[in-house]
DNA sequence: GAGCTACATCGTAAATGGTTACCGTCAAAT
DNA sequence: ATTTGACGGTAACCATTTACGATGTAGCTC
């Protein structure tokens, strides 16, 4: 058993001959390890735990990605697990992945609360924390810097002469994706001495409907803005159909503008101009770092923040006055 | 030991007061079952491996999202592999999963070939395939009828009055997505008296660039088609840019059909009028028809073909003479 | 009231399929 | 002959499940 053992873990003390041997055998009985029992004796299952809030988003889909590329370099599995957002089920997966003696998690989503400590702290294994963080900087994780990407975002529209500019944005309860961005949008402004107007702001979900009707408000309004900054890519592609719903142009009426750079950011007519958050490679910096937590090596800087990077295309132009 | 694992397992044969007590102590030791334990005196792991071509694709993100729901419906966890439909990596994510004491698998992935049957052989639990399906039909598998989708797209194109009718494909060598897509057309041209061109055909990739290649070319011909059906809608938004970018109209110029129903094909303009393929049925579907194969229960029929529909939106017009 | 049965409850120990510390053996080298 | 190191085997261990047996209690019969 232990030489079998030891063949099968390319374990060195074991004469190339019995290694043979132990492979004829293996071939013959059609020997298939089982990584449970593995798991159970050696208490490493080389597998990480991945709570994600919706893998049919494609930002969370693309993060994924880089995840599981990376992971699979390292001979780790994944097990993954939706929870949408939702506090209940997120504390819940995450201890069936801890019961599951993952050997460390991945923890994407929106907030990470209280309670969710909590549940972190009755962990064995490492954790970080992607796309998202905790507040007290505990744990961890791999970001962008929302809050500056926005900034760039309106501080290019000011940048081409804009100075009406209108957010749509994300619900404020969100820390990332929501109040971040929308602090980036306040700052650009005041930064620039213009005065932040409360109807120039409209709330949405992050989706290409809202985007939508967040825009049709903003047609309706006597005095319009010149430029949109919205907090996601579908909702600044809800907005650009908006405007052309209307018979009006992107750029020549309205520059547009967002955060994200998902793949559809190049399939609409104009290209969308855009902040870029790198989403592959969130994903694959937040499981590299996981990894080498797993394998107890210290890490100089645990909380990191990959840079974002403003990709210019064809939906912002020059005010038009 | 044993009353402990009564109680964690909810078995009723033990006394209220004891099954109290055995929570307080559970509760005060912070003690937490070990799934791997379990699952080695079990031979039960309540988990699923579910191989998968690529995670970033909103197709199978989709199918995913549908599997995973289920899956956590009937409290099963999901163990993730990317493949990349390359044949040799698809084996050795299976042979991983079965190691793994996977309770069952599910596999999407373009072909399934003699060596994949051979590698399904060697599992003892039930595997079902999705979105895919094996020539000799003794895997169970949900997919849906690629060949009458297509037709049924081509015809919607024939009914409005064309007849010179181009198609972007993808690869033949892909039998579902590829060739029977292709067979579709054919027969619709076939049976409506049309002759079928071979230079009104193009091999794209399934992306959207390849679709705004594949218009070009077409855009080139001396005698243009007045219609286009893409295999997939990626290409079709592909082929509507290409169109519009010309200065042309969609659907004045061209009519556009394809098949998918992916989200995008609501965020464009015109809205892409498409065969659905209900992708997160795929995904549930499957996903409940392995657990049934689980519970070892009876199933009537396990090779299911989904239905298509296809929903007109405004990228098809009658043609314009 | 003793004895018996039946049943509910609980504990014991084997089994699950590996890993690994430790020890014994053997051949080669000193 | 002794030492050394490579190699291989033994058995403990991992944390559960589960078959089986032990225990206790209540109810019943006589």
């Amino acid at each position: 058993m232990a030489t079998v053992s030891r063949v099968v873990n390319n374990n060195p003390n074991v004469k190339p001959q019995t290694r043979k041997k132990v492979f004829e055998a293996i071939e013959r009985l059609g020997y298939r390890p089982n990584a449970v029992a593995r798991g159970l004796a050696s208490k490493k299952t080389t597998t990480v735990g991945v709570v994600i809030p919706d893998i049919s988003n494609s930002i969370f889909a693309e993060i994924a990605r880089g995840i599981e590329d990376i992971a699979n370099m390292y001979h780790y599995n994944i097990i993954l697990c939706n929870a949408d957002k939702r506090k209940e089920k997120e504390i819940r997966v995450i201890n069936t992945l801890l019961e599951k003696q993952v050997d460390g998690l991945l923890f994407m989503g929106g907030t990470v609360t209280e309670e969710h400590i909590q549940a972190f702290q009755t962990s064995a294994v490492p954790i970080v924390l992607c796309a998202t963080r905790d507040e007290k900087g505990t744990y961890p994780s791999v970001d962008i810097d929302h809050e500056t990407a926005a900034f760039d975002a309106v501080n290019t529209l000011i940048r081409h002469g804009h100075r009406e500019i209108a957010m749509i944005s994300g619900t404020l309860q969100d820390p990332a994706n929501g109040y971040a961005r929308f602090q980036g949008y306040k700052k650009a402004l005041e930064a620039a001495g213009i005065e932040y107007q409360e109807d120039l702001v409209r709330i949405g979900n992050y989706r290409y409907e809202s985007g939508v009707e967040a825009m049709k408000y903003f047609l309706g309004l006597k005095k319009k803005p010149t430029a949109i900054f919205a907090a996601t890519d579908e909702m600044a592609i809800g907005a650009i159909h908006s405007i052309q719903d209307e018979g009006l142009k992107v750029p020549d009426d309205f520059s547009i503008i967002s955060v994200d750079n998902i793949r559809m950011a190049s399939m609409v007519r104009p290209l969308l101009t855009t902040v870029a958050q790198p989403m592959y490679d969130l994903g694959a910096v937040a499981m590299r770092l996981l990894t080498k937590l797993m394998k107890k090596e210290t890490v100089e800087n645990p909380r990191v923040i990959l840079p974002h990077e403003t990709i210019l295309r064809l939906s912002v132009n020059h005010v038009n006055k």
